[in-house]
DNA sequence: GAAAAGCTGAGTAATTTAGTTGGTTAAAAG
DNA sequence: CTTTTAACCAACTAAATTACTCAGCTTTTC
């Protein structure tokens, strides 16, 4: 497992898609310029969340994506796996018995800790993230005071 | 926080370090043997743990390098820290304000998420690393059953 | 059948990772 | 006090990854 910008933007984009794509489907091109990426990145990154069911793509005028499970069955860590490659940190081939054992020790043992991140992050759902976003535009908001135009917290563009 | 190839290296050194300095500083050159790095690489690595105060150098023949503080009081995240750039996150420089509130907040969730990672490997020390490397060893020899030369749990090379 | 979108692949620029080279200092040993 | 050991350091290069560009194709709606 990985843990670098690219997946950042996947998870970002993500959930951007999930915050806009209750009326129906989200471009690529809306997202782009929400996120400012660019729109060919994105594509690529679909790609690979669709491969993963991640997101179901609608093609034709009017298309887009579609969450391809409830925001509550979607968790960072699947979205993590689906755009970054994952490092295969086995120099034995899970042999146990690359350089008289020791470093594979070592590295079985980067790989353990890479499970309990994964199994972290596995917990953490799209639906929670949305909920915290939620819940900091309602604080931004009472920061702010009360306003002529207040920050609403419907999350449409 | 990032989490890379470059911060298990420098795990999997410091742990190197920390299974075998028990009777003095450890070369470079050692781990590098050892781990199948390049010395220069590491060289560099170290140069970095060095001033976050997680390794501390002796110069001279018979110098190396020896841990900064205990087992216990090592954590993960503090290598990795050390090791990795710290990605910034931000692109409004913590305002809260580019591109109207909403790319920002996506991105202030990143930093909560990489929040709690970095929490949970600051609860991973060297010496839990190292708890359970000797307990996989025994686990191995148990597993290969009785030999004449037994696969024995001292960790010196 | 034109337009809107996804889909695809080849290519490129920028960044990061990893390694190389060629030194210099500091300390120990002889 | 000279040699050796090993840390220290900086500039450079190579390889890999990330991010983007371009150019076209396909599916669906109007």
């Amino acid at each position: 497992m990985k843990l670098t910008t690219k997946g950042r933007y996947a998870v970002t984009a993500v959930l951007d898609l999930a915050l806009h794509c209750e009326k129906g489907p989200v471009t690529l091109a809306d997202i782009a310029e929400r996120q400012k990426l660019s729109l060919s990145y994105l594509e690529q990154l679909f790609s690979k969340l669709r491969k993963a069911e991640v997101v179901k793509a609608v093609r034709g005028p009017g298309g887009g994506y579609l969450l391809g499970s409830t925001t509550e069955n979607i968790s960072v860590s699947e979205i993590i796996d689906a755009v970054e490659e994952k490092v295969d940190a086995t120099q034995c081939g899970g042999q146990g018995d690359c350089n008289k054992g020791m470093a594979c020790l070592t590295h079985t043992l980067w790989q353990d800790l890479n499970d309990q991140v994964h199994g972290f992050l596995k917990g953490v759902s799209i639906a929670s993230l949305m909920e915290r976003s939620a819940v900091k535009q309602v604080a931004l908001r009472q920061d702010a005071g009360p306003q002529d135009e207040p920050q609403i917290v419907t999350l449409e563009d």
